[in-house]
DNA sequence: CGCCAGGTGCTGA
DNA sequence: TCAGCACATGGC
């Protein structure tokens, strides 16, 4: 068992706001991958504790995955510019913005569009034990995420199989762009924003939000804002319940928050939906408001 | 049962 | 450029 000073951070908060969807949580440890490797955590106030499967995983590695090498505290002020962003941060602060894998990043959204967190994290789960490796980590067993090499040689029918729906051709042809060398990934994390979500909006399934997802959990692009329906109800706050399309919302926010506009998109996310699950509908509010 | 979910692609104005 | 529509599936 190892140790890592982890300050400004939550792990609870970093891993239940929607960002990722293969880690589970079993007595009292967080089970996960990093690449090939399982990992086991726990936060114990600010230091993390933690074993991987396999012994050449290093501390740095999970200090970057969790990036825990960025100052939060200089990120939180660049955001914290009004009352709503500000509830947000006061409620989650420790929250980062991981930095996952690209492609398991690009295949996992393409999953998640028009779908709720459930059943994504069935169908990826569905996908790794189908297509992924076998780890085993103490008691815990587990699947990696499957390479675009796998999945692009699985017929659109096997997909369908794992209750992919639609969106099976979509993960196909991605992952054949992938595998081919046609969406360079490795290329795209030292882009910028532009190129970047231009390359990812030439993928089968891949729409502005789902490209803003990627460019910023997969691909570090800390400006990305996705807008998604909760962002849209988030969002009315500042549109003073006038109608406005997804895409004056992404604009909007993208002038307001600036370079760190992801990290608010994130706080934001999180604090709407973790209301919603914890009080009752609010439905009444939310629409008769500004009438 | 009907409604909703981290939307996208296609079509026709 | 933009509204309107179809699209699979499962949880609640």
């Amino acid at each position: 068992m190892r140790d890592l000073p982890a300050p400004d951070f939550s792990l609870h908060a970093s891993l239940t706001s929607g960002q990722t969807f293969r880690w589970r949580q079993h007595e009292g440890w967080w089970y996960g991958f990093l690449g090939r490797a399982a990992v086991k955590i726990r936060q114990e106030g600010d230091r993390l504790i933690w074993d991987a499967s396999d012994p050449s995983v290093t501390g740095e590695q999970l200090r970057r995955y969790f990036a825990l090498d960025l100052h939060l505290p200089d990120i939180l002020s660049f955001i914290d510019v009004d009352m709503q962003i500000h509830r947000a941060i006061v409620r989650y602060r420790g929250l980062r913005v991981l930095r996952q894998d690209g492609w398991e990043t690009l295949a996992s959204f393409i999953c998640a569009s028009f779908n709720n967190i459930k059943r994504i994290e069935g169908m990826v789960e569905r996908l790794c034990q189908a297509y992924g490796e076998p780890v085993a980590l103490n008691g815990f067993r587990g699947f990696s995420f499957p390479t675009a090499d796998a999945l692009a040689a699985v017929p659109e029918r096997r997909l369908r199989s794992l209750g992919l729906g639609y969106r099976a051709p979509y993960l196909r042809a991605t992952a054949r762009l992938v595998a081919d060398g046609r969406l360079p990934a490795d290329q795209l994390r030292s882009a910028d924003y532009e190129t970047t979500k231009r390359a990812l909006l030439g993928c089968d399934g891949v729409g502005d939000k789902v490209a803003d997802c990627v460019a910023l959990f997969g691909f570090e692009k800390l400006e990305a804002f996705p807008v998604d329906v909760w962002m849209e109800r988030v969002m009315r706050y500042y549109f003073r319940h006038r109608k406005m399309t997804r895409k004056a919302v992404h604009d909007y926010a993208t002038q307001r928050f600036g370079r760190y506009a992801g990290y608010a998109q994130q706080y934001l996310y999180h604090d709407i939906r973790t209301l919603r699950a914890t009080a009752p509908p609010v439905t009444a509010t939310l629409s008769t408001v500004g009438r």
